[in-house]
DNA sequence: GTCGCTTTTGAATCACGGG
DNA sequence: TCCCGTGATTCAAAAGCGA
């Protein structure tokens, strides 16, 4: 085992075809494999936004397959490159959307893979659904799983725990989108590669399933955020990469990286503003019931609750903040103030509702 | 049409097994199925919490399925009784977890239907990992798919924006485990289902994704959360369900439920079901001149109204819209909101004449 | 340098009816 | 079936810019 790893090509970017590479490595060598593979879009025409700009969509020739089957061989190919690398503890992260990641979990499953969690990565700032006609995709979806059922994968329970203010990492992470100065730009000015991860994804995942000294690969390296947080973090790592332009500026990026001493490790810590909770919510879980009639602060007025949790009066409809306004014929309202339900006869401001909802939330 | 839905055996719980239940009824004959199939736990052995106590896991017998062959035989079955089940432009929601999701979501595709999204549900109470093994597994994921890739699927796009204070609805839905007075007991005081959904996950799936009066169909119905929701809202409901108890505690729970009047399913509409007017109007009406000016809305472009209700510049003439992408170089625009007149001294949208207009028009 | 306003941008399976 | 015209549709964060 120490002379195959030896023979490793560690901390480079090896250029070219990611199966033929891994193949060309010694199997049981590697500790960590992350990969992003091309999530596979079937765009169609070209978006605009309200303000009539285009939307700069992926379009590479990377990310086009000849259909579902066409994927799935090329999903397993990798894939079982990949299980052959892996030391027997190893273990796997894939990150993907809804349109490749339900066959990529397949095959992780069909191949032996052990799956761990699912791991849901909540963008703070999306793009938008500009035409209205689905939800807002706010999240993309990260495959964590052992080599075999039987592999002692690598986790670090208590230092994730640290990480999140000393309770349990969730299966959820919220985080933004790679954007600013961490987005890497060409000399014109254009972003280097349309899907740079954000490298405090990588931080977590390294810092949750490695040891120092760990070699972790990267099979479609794209512009190296493994490499950038691996090298940050004190581990080894190697890059798999076709484009050439990619494989220079990680090249570059990596170099610029120094390496966090181990007091550096504790960051990002969470912000604890309170929630914004739409009262819609309090509609959803019936804590009012559609139909049931709200009345004004100073009960004067009545509106009712729809269930789409808008509130309707003879002459105004929309949310409990523009109703309020427009029965007090008030600019703006807080409507969560304003209006008031009956509990025991008394009149109760729906505020409460939120305060109870927001005490589940930080629960 | 009328006649097959007329057959269809509404607001009942059919006893038996889902796939057989659907062969039997007629085509084509559903607008939206909710799924929530077993999710092929593989637990191994017991679950214990630290105070040693016994975790209640999910381990019935219509949890176990030999394999994943087995599982994906299953979910291919039912998913094609479904699919022939809904209309063309039907709809299908599945709940799951990472045990099963990815094969079901695969199967889904490869059965014709059109992912629109993955929703996550975030659990704001998740039960904790005891063992401190992995992440806590915070989420369940659900699959929207329409029919077909031509389906014009229902998504009532304001009403959950007006559920979410105002803004699109995104992907991950915030919601709590379904617990406290919510949660159906049994007479000797335990759960009586083991994996009972939150309604108000129904709620926002049917004000999302239905009108009142559709019928919706559960194929796993367990202790109806679907009907419970389905009814509250307006909507028609089939569940079909093997288990005795399920039946039971689901007909009396339904039962129970209070529909919402039908001022309260009025919810906030979209303004493409607004009636036409056409420009014209608005010169015919004089509520503009012919020979008046208008100006774009960042103030840059002027245009001359003419008597047909068409506009022209120096170097473009046609319908507000043309002329609006005209001089702004943009494929398409929407002259109502880019075109606007002075009134007292202020720059208005030509839109406040037509939503006059249209007042006039309901009035 | 600072403040405030405007512009830009991000893995996107993003219309529909009439002729 | 396709073609064409109308017109509906965006959120958070960072960068750019002028005072």
């Amino acid at each position: 085992m120490k002379s195959e790893k030896a023979a490793l090509p560690l901390d480079t970017i090896i250029a070219g075809d990611c199966v033929k590479a891994m193949n060309a490595l010694p199997a049981a060598s590697v500790d960590l494999i992350f990969a992003d593979p091309p999530y596979n879009l079937q765009l169609k025409g070209e978006l605009h936004r309200p303000d009539n700009s285009r939307v700069d969509a992926v379009d590479d020739a990377w990310d086009r397959f000849d259909g579902f089957s066409a994927y799935d061989r090329f999903t397993r190919d990798w894939l079982k490159a990949a299980r052959r690398l892996l030391k027997p503890d190893g273990a796997l992260w894939v990150i993907g959307s809804y349109h490749n990641i339900f066959r990529v979990g397949a095959a992780v499953q069909d191949l032996g893979f052990w799956i761990l969690n699912d791991v849901v990565w909540r963008k703070t700032n999306p793009m938008p659904n500009f035409r209205g006609k689905r939800l807002t995709n706010a999240h993309e979806t990260m495959i964590w799983a052992a080599r075999t059922d039987r592999s002692k994968y690598c986790f670090n329970y208590d230092a994730l725990k640290a990480l999140n203010d000393g309770v349990q990492m969730r299966s959820d992470w919220e985080m933004p989108l790679c954007t600013g100065g961490e987005r890497l730009k060409t000399d014109s000015g254009e972003k280097a590669h349309p899907t740079q991860k954000p490298e405090g994804l990588l931080h977590r995942i390294l810092i949750g399933s490695t040891q120092p000294g760990d070699v972790v690969l990267d099979p479609f390296f794209g512009t190296g955020t493994t490499g950038a947080a691996a090298k940050r973090l004190g581990r080894r790592w190697i890059g798999i990469e076709r484009e050439a332009d990619y494989i220079k500026a990680a090249r570059a990026r990596i170099a610029d990286v120094v390496p966090a001493g181990p007091e550096a490790l504790v960051v990002t810590a969470s912000k604890r503003k309170e929630p914004r909770v739409p009262f819609g919510r309090v509609v959803e879980r019936r804590m009012l019931e559609p139909g049931e009639v709200l009345e004004s602060l100073n009960g004067r007025h009545r509106a009712r609750v729809r269930a789409d949790g808008t509130l309707i009066t003879a002459d105004a409809a929309g949310s409990i903040h523009q109703v309020g306004a427009a029965v007090e014929g008030a600019p703006s309202c807080n409507g969560w103030t304003y209006w008031h339900f009956r509990r025991d006869g008394r009149r109760v401001p729906i505020d409460v509702l939120r305060q109870q909802i927001r005490a589940e939330m930080t629960a």
